[in-house]
RNA sequence: GGAGAGAUGGCUGAGUUGGUCGAAGGCGCUCGCCUGGAAAGCGAGUAGAUGGGGCAAAACCCUGUCUCGAGGGUUCGAAUCCCUCUCUCUCCGCCA
């Protein structure tokens, strides 16, 4: 959610960041509602000192004494009046707040301008892609192939996109999550973090999944609640509504959840594998950071992701996010992608994202500078670090021989029991 | 699921015959005094949000409105009375 005063004052940078973005928004209506509220606000708050004052005076005097009677009589009227002006007001807030969740977040000024993922620019890339003297086979049949995920089973008893793990496919899922994770608390210092799966509406408007995503969600019949798409869902509502101190920041999170996503919209696309399922693994990183030093904290927390994919010795680039694929909330965006040979193509593994302060002013997350002084709105960013069911693909596809086995990463063995390889059982 | 108790400022904790209560006291914190320095002691200050004015702006000052878990209601006036909801705690039942 963008400052209300920031676009009253900067209405030619929100339209801008609009049409960047390609995102739909009545920034016009919005600016006129706003001034109408502020004109009524002026008379509603003219007539509640008005009955503040006289009330205090009935109080002074006595509530039975001549004078008061008639204070009372004006004030019912005043009272009246101030109801129906609240009702207005409360009206016009309702819609403002609905339409100032409908702007996009201000991209960086570093962000390329471009339309689609065309223009996405090509930071770095690290690995040598593998040579293979056989054809690579797509993961989902090396995986079939050695028992150790099956699709069919996971179809009879869920549906589409769901899979199940057996023996070293699921050894090496659990694997790959305690790899993450020892890799993130350990080297790159952050607090892990073990959050509900299930979360409330106010948390999923916090980050911004609602109301405009309702669709992408799993939502808890009769009740409130949503499957989380994402660990950066409860772990960012963690300091929903809270004012930090200075000291604490700034706050690194790690943490593991499953996600859940309805991918509504997704219909025949990446319909086998690993690549697109409604519940997948993934460990996130979360931070909340002084505004000053978001730029760096991003260059940062997506030099934290990279980890994962060197030490396990997977190719991959990073992508610059151009405007109009950057998305409605992060300012910035880095996505890490990961080389797939059978696809003979990069596939996102990770996106790293800095919300600067568009997150936290939606979810009241603040700290305070210095004591005594103004709270301020913290920068908020994340990033996957990384997606673990891609990375289960990517490490079968990389790493498979022509005998059909496929090889684990060396970084990865003391997390399967020594297991040097995969092979068929 | 059943019965009961509760939710007040950074924390603790008064306030429940509706008016001088945005809120006592204590703790903590800040500043000052004291001290070679520290502790103790003494004194002063200390909730948040948002609007307007002083002003070009910051600091600062003056001032309006809102906020005592959330939302509604009664009333000239609500922390205080009524209703709904959420959360916390205790006991019982059930359960991994």
């Amino acid at each position: 959610m963008l400052d209300l005063k920031y676009v009253r004052e900067n209405p030619d940078a929100v339209r801008r960041a609009m049409e960047l973005k390609k995102e739909a928004g009545d920034l016009e209506g919005l600016l006129k509602m706003d001034q109408q509220r502020r004109d009524l606000l002026k008379e509603v708050e003219d007539l509640k000192q008005t009955r503040n004052r006289v009330s205090k005076e009935i109080g002074k005097q006595g509530a039975d004494s001549e004078g008061a009677q008639q204070k009372k009589e004006e004030m019912r009227a005043v009272s009246t009046k101030i109801k129906e002006l609240d009702d207005q007001l409360r009206q016009i807030d309702i819609k403002m707040e609905h339409l100032l969740l409908s702007l996009p977040n201000i991209p960086d000024e570093v962000v390329p301008i471009g339309t689609d993922e065309e223009d996405n620019i090509e930071v770095r890339a690290w690995g040598d892609k593998p040579k293979f003297d056989f054809e690579p086979l797509a993961h989902w049949d090396i995986g079939e192939k050695l028992h150790i995920l099956d699709f069919p089973r996971a179809g009879k008893i869920s549906g589409s996109r769901f899979a199940v793990y057996f023996a070293a496919g699921a050894r090496l899922e659990r694997a790959l999550i305690n790899f993450m994770l020892d890799l993130h608390t350990v080297k790159h210092d952050y607090c892990e973090v073990f959050p509900p799966f299930l979360v409330n509406s106010a948390s999923m408007t916090g980050t911004g999944q609602l109301p405009k995503f309702a669709e992408d969600a799993f939502k808890v019949e009769g009740s409130d609640l949503y499957l989380v798409p994402t660990a950066e869902v409860p772990v960012t509502n963690l300091h929903r509504d809270e004012i930090l101190d200075d000291e604490q920041l700034p706050l690194y999170y790690a943490a593991y959840t499953a996600c859940f996503r309805a991918e509504a919209g997704a219909h025949g696309r990446d319909t086998r594998g690993l690549i697109r399922q409604h519940q997948f693994n993934k460990v996130e990183l979360v931070k909340f950071v002084r505004p000053e030093d978001s730029d760096d904290e991003l260059e940062k927390l997506t030099r934290n992701a990279e980890e994962v994919l060197k030490l396990l010795g997977l190719p991959y680039r990073v992508m610059l996010m151009c405007s109009g694929d950057l998305g409605f909330a992060p300012a910035k965006k880095y996505d890490l992608e990961v080389w797939l040979p059978a696809a003979n193509t990069y596939r996102e593994i990770s996106s790293c994202s800095n919300f600067t302060d568009f997150q936290a002013r939606r979810a009241g997350i603040r700290y305070r500078p210095e004591q005594g002084k103004k709270a301020q709105f913290v920068h908020t960013l994340n990033g996957s670090g990384v997606a673990v069911g891609r990375t289960v693909a990517a490490i079968l596809e990389n790493f498979q021989q022509e005998d059909g086995t496929v090889v684990i990463p060396e970084a990865l063995r003391p997390y399967c029991g020594g297991m040097e390889r995969i092979t068929a059982t």
